[in-house]
RNA sequence: GGGGCGCUAGCUCAUCCGGUAGAGCAACGGACUUUUAAUCCGUUGGUGCGGGGUUCGAGUCCCCGGCGCCUCACCA
C-alpha cells in the first residue's frame, strides 16, 4: 500500500530524530534548565528598543524552551515562533552568531511542533518584534506528527474534543476556559472555607445510589461479590456527617448519571454540595446570592455576563418566584387555581402535556412548571414551594405540608442549584422512602431507593440543617459564554473511535 | 430514542447534470541575513467514513451500517 502523507511525515521526522541521536543530540532530552517563561520575557522587555549595534556585551542571557508553532527560514537567518504555557515569543537564529554547524542542524532538523531550547539576550528586531537572539539552541523534543494548519488551525469539533491536547496547542482560548473553570472552583472553596465548612470526600462507589432522582451506572465489586453503583449524589453521606457533628461540610467532585448526552448534560458532571446546620433554605438563598454575585465578579470582573443575545445580571437580590407563580406568570394567568390534583390535571390536559408517572399532584405540577416556565427563566431566579412528592429528602413547610422548604436556582433557563431545609424527622423520612418505592412500582424509574442506614443515622438525631448542590459545569458555561457543556469539560464523553495500532484513525 | 445536516490529503476546503479527484498550508529538494499566514522555483502526497446496489462508468444516485453536529424528547 502506498505511503500516506501522514506516514511519510512521521517517517521523515523519525529519521530526523535518529540523525540527531547520531550527532549526539538526544531528541527526547530532559537536561535543560529554563530561566524564564515566554510571558516573563514579553513583560520584562516591553520597553526594549531596537539597537542597530546589537545587544550590549553585558546584556543578560535567558534560557527558554517552548513548542515551535511557526518556522520561517531565510537562509543564514531563521525565525522560530515559540509558544509555552504562558504565551508566545520569537526565537531568532543567526548563522554568524551561533556555532555554524549547530545553526544548520536546528534549521534542518527542527519542525513545527517540536520543543526547542535556546539561550541568548533579548533584542527587538528591525521590524519591531521582541526576540531571543540565540547564541545557542537545540531541539529538545522531537514531534512526530504535524500540527494542524497555521492559519485555520483545528476547527473540527469532534477532533477538538477527542484530541483535546491538539485543541489546547492550537487554540489558546481553550486554556482560558479552563483557567476560568479553575477560578470558579478556587473561589467556591475559599468562600466555604472562610465560613468554617470542612471539605470532605465521600464514596463514589455506593451500594445504594441515593440522594437524587436519576439512573445510576452499575458496576460490580469482585471481592465483596456485590453490585455497586457510581454515585448520583453525595447527599446522604454528607448528611450522615452532619449527624456526626461536622456541622458545616462540603464536597466538590463528580457525580455520574446514566442518562442521555446533550449540550447541557455529560454523564459525569461536577457538583459542589454543602450542608449547614442550624440554617434554613432561606439562609441558603442569601448565601447563594453572596457566593454567585461575588464569584461572577471575581471571575469575569463584572456582575453582568453576556448570554447569547441576552445579558444576565448577578446583582443582588435575585428574583424569587414560587413554582405556582412561575406557571401563572408565564401563562399570563395570575388568578389560575393550582391547588388540587383536579386543577393541575385540567391544566395539563388544556396544555396538551403528557402525564407523568404516577400522575399525582406534585409530579403534574412540576411537569407543567418545567414545560411552560423553566426554560424562560433567564435571569437568576429562585424557584420555591416545591411539592412534597418530588422532594423526598426535604423538610415539609410548617404551614402547608403539601410543599417543602426548597428552592431551585434557575439561570439561563437551566437549573444551576437545588437546595432545601433538610428533613431530619426519621419517621417522616422513612415514610417518604416508602412513598418513593410505591412511585417506583407505579412507573417512576428514577424514584429513590430505601436507605435503612440513612434512616438509622437520622434516628440518632441530625440538627436542623439546610443543604445545597450547585452544578459547576453549568456555572462554567455561563461564565465562559458557551452553551455547550463539552466546551467546559476537558474530555467530554463521546462514542469511542476506532484507532489502529499505529495511532491512525480507521 | 425521533428528525435534519455532514464525513474528500496530516489540517482547512473545492470538485456544476454520474465521465475516472484539485488548491492552500504542512512535508521533501533548491534560493534567500529582519520574518510576522515570509517570498520565489521544483516535487511528492488520496482504500473520497465502511459495506452493498443501480450503471458502460459512482466521491456524486439508492440501501444498510459507523461517527459527528444541530434540533426535539429525558435529565443537573
Amino acid at each position: 500500500m502506498a505511503e500516506s502523507t501522514l506516514d511519510r511525515i512521521r517517517r521523515e521526522r523519525l529519521e530526523k530524530a535518529e540523525a540527531l541521536r547520531e550527532m549526539g543530540i538526544n531528541p527526547f532530552a530532559n537536561d535543560f534548565a529554563v530561566t524564564d517563561s515566554l510571558a516573563d520575557l514579553s513583560r520584562n522587555y516591553a520597553d526594549c528598543v531596537e539597537n542597530p549595534e546589537g545587544p550590549p556585551a553585558d546584556a543578560p542571557r535567558h534560557s527558554i524552551a517552548a513548542r515551535v508553532v511557526a518556522k520561517r527560514v531565510m537562509g543564514k537567518l531563521s525565525f522560530l515562533r515559540l509558544r509555552d504555557g504562558s504565551g508566545e515569543f520569537q526565537l531568532m537564529l543567526r548563522k554568524d552568531i551561533m556555532d555554524e554547524e549547530n545553526y544548520l542542524r536546528v534549521r534542518r532538523y527542527s519542525d513545527v511542533g517540536d520543543f526547542v531550547a535556546a539561550t541568548g539576550p533579548v533584542i527587538r528586531t528591525r521590524t519591531g518584534e521582541l526576540s531571543i537572539l540565540a547564541d545557542d539552541a537545540r531541539i529538545l523534543t522531537k514531534s512526530l506528527r504535524p500540527l494542524p494548519e497555521k492559519w485555520h488551525g483545528l476547527t473540527d469539533v469532534e477532533t477538538r474534543f477527542r484530541q483535546r491536547y491538539v485543541d489546547l496547542v492550537m487554540n489558546p482560548e481553550v486554556r482560558e476556559v479552563f483557567r476560568k473553570r479553575a477560578g470558579i472552583l478556587r473561589y467556591m472553596r475559599a468562600f466555604l472555607d472562610e465560613r468554617g465548612f470542612l471539605e470532605v470526600e465521600t464514596p463514589m462507589l455506593q451500594t445504594i445510589a441515593g440522594g437524587a432522582a436519576a439512573k445510576p451506572f452499575k458496576t460490580f465489586h469482585n471481592a465483596l461479590g456485590v453490585p455497586m453503583f457510581l454515585r448520583i449524589a453525595p447527599e446522604l453521606y454528607l448528611k450522615r456527617l452532619v449527624v456526626g457533628g461536622i456541622e458545616r461540610v462540603y464536597e466538590l467532585n463528580r457525580n455520574f448519571r446514566n442518562e442521555g448526552l446533550s449540550h447541557w448534560h455529560n454523564p459525569e458532571f461536577t457538583m459542589i454540595e454543602f450542608y449547614m446546620a442550624y440554617a434554613t433554605y432561606e439562609d441558603l438563598i442569601e448565601l447563594t446570592e453572596e457566593l454567585l454575585s461575588g464569584l461572577v465578579l471575581d471571575v469575569t470582573g463584572s456582575h453582568t455576563i453576556a448570554w447569547g443575545d441576552e445579558e444576565i445580571s448577578f446583582e443582588r437580590p435575585f428574583q424569587r418566584l414560587s413554582v405556582r407563580d412561575a406557571i401563572r406568570t408565564h401563562l399570563g394567568r395570575p388568578d389560575l387555581a393550582l391547588e388540587t390534583l383536579d386543577d393541575v390535571l385540567g391544566l395539563m390536559g388544556e396544555l396538551g402535556i403528557e402525564p407523568p408517572k404516577p400522575a399525582d399532584y406534585g409530579r403534574v405540577l412540576m411537569e407543567i412548571y418545567e414545560t411552560v416556565a423553566e426554560s424562560k427563566l433567564i435571569q437568576p431566579t429562585f424557584i420555591t414551594e416545591f411539592p412534597v412528592e418530588v422532594s423526598p429528602l426535604a423538610r415539609r413547610n410548617e404551614t402547608d405540608p403539601r410543599f417543602v422548604d426548597r428552592f431551585e436556582l434557575i439561570i439561563g433557563g437551566k437549573e444551576v442549584a437545588n437546595a432545601f431545609s433538610e428533613l431530619n424527622d426519621p419517621v417522616d423520612q422513612k415514610g417518604r422512602f416508602e412513598g418513593q418505592l410505591a412511585a417506583k412500582e407505579e412507573g417512576d424509574d428514577e424514584a429513590h431507593e430505601m436507605d435503612e442506614d440513612y434512616v438509622r443515622a437520622l434516628e440518632y438525631g441530625m440538627p436542623p440543617t439546610a443543604g445545597e448542590g450547585i452544578g459547576i459545569d453549568r456555572i462554567a458555561m455561563l461564565l465562559t459564554g458557551y452553551n455547550n457543556i463539552r466546551e467546559v469539560i476537558l474530555f467530554p464523553h463521546m462514542r469511542p473511535e476506532q484507532v489502529e495500532e499505529d495511532g491512525n484513525v480507521e
